[in-house]
DNA sequence: TTTAGGGTTGATATATTATAACATACCTTC
DNA sequence: GAAGGTATGTTATAATATATCAACCCTAAA
């Protein structure tokens, strides 16, 4: 059991079923789960943080997969865009995503102190609503909220 | 006049007021708006776009203010931590506030295509509900929507 | 008046994050 | 078996951001 989201759960459970959904998926949708890209997949999975692309390449580095960046930002690109994985841009780091398949729209919860980031996720429909009496049509949304996780408030 | 935010508006009267404004915020919080930090701002105004760090710099430079990054990098660090230009952490540029001194969450409409963004806000109070029902405690939030601006669209 | 402290600036170097560009390999399919 | 698409290998470099340390300037206390 690990502490994740700033709750408990089975992570080796929720490792591989977060892997095999994604590999149903791939096949479902004829994309190509190859060999690195899986690997990363996997790698954010069971470090179940927001993680550098230049920590997970060194992992990949460390057993003999790649060791250029390119190798690295190519999986992400693909896992990024298709769903398995999200980038924090306050962070400059990618988590697993925690509810892949489902169309939704992430709310990370970064805390300032730990690290840690929890991936929520909030009714589209208000936002959605008031951005396009604008005439803007939204195509992807992130928002960031930076603060202090529940463990951390209780040490400070 | 020029088109911001997706709109019209008298842009000379906008530049000259924020900096009125932030030259008073100034004044009664002692915060030091020095030259280099009033020109960063006053070039993000006049602009009135998100701007690289470096897009910045080199105008700096060119008017013998400074050509070293950790010249606006400083000066940005003083605007963003006091409100007066937010960092669009999608695109890694800064963006002049349009509504300083107002306690708000910024939303950024972000046009994938020509890359204007325009700064909206919205009600933080379901947000802060939702996410503090867990424990956390949201301390600053930034929700980044890409997508298509109205011209893009027509033109798309 | 001097000296200590905080905040700001100058300057050099370096760290961190990400992409360009081009060659190669591997499939599929026609 | 040649063409075209996708993926990988490799080198180099671009773009973004920070660490560090010395100098300066103002203020205020000793």
């Amino acid at each position: 059991m690990h502490d994740i989201g700033f709750a408990q759960h089975d992570h080796a459970a929720c490792v591989a079923s977060a892997l095999a959904s994604a590999e149903t998926t791939c096949a479902a949708e004829k994309l190509q789960l190859t060999p690195t890209r899986r690997r990363v997949l996997e790698i954010l999975l069971e470090e179940h943080r927001a993680m550098g692309a230049y920590d997970i390449l060194a992992i990949l580095a460390s057993e003999g997969i790649g060791s250029q960046p390119p190798v690295v930002y190519r999986a992400l690109d693909f896992l990024v865009t298709n769903g398995f994985v999200h980038k924090i841009e306050k962070l400059n780091a990618y988590l697993a995503c925690t509810h892949p398949g489902e169309d939704h729209s992430p709310v990370f919860m970064i805390c300032r102190a730990c690290g840690a980031v929890a991936e929520s996720s909030m009714p589209l429909a208000d936002l959605r609503r008031s951005a396009e009496s604008t005439g803007f049509l939204i195509e992807t949304t992130v928002l960031e909220i930076e603060g202090l996780c529940p463990a951390c408030r209780e040490a400070a």
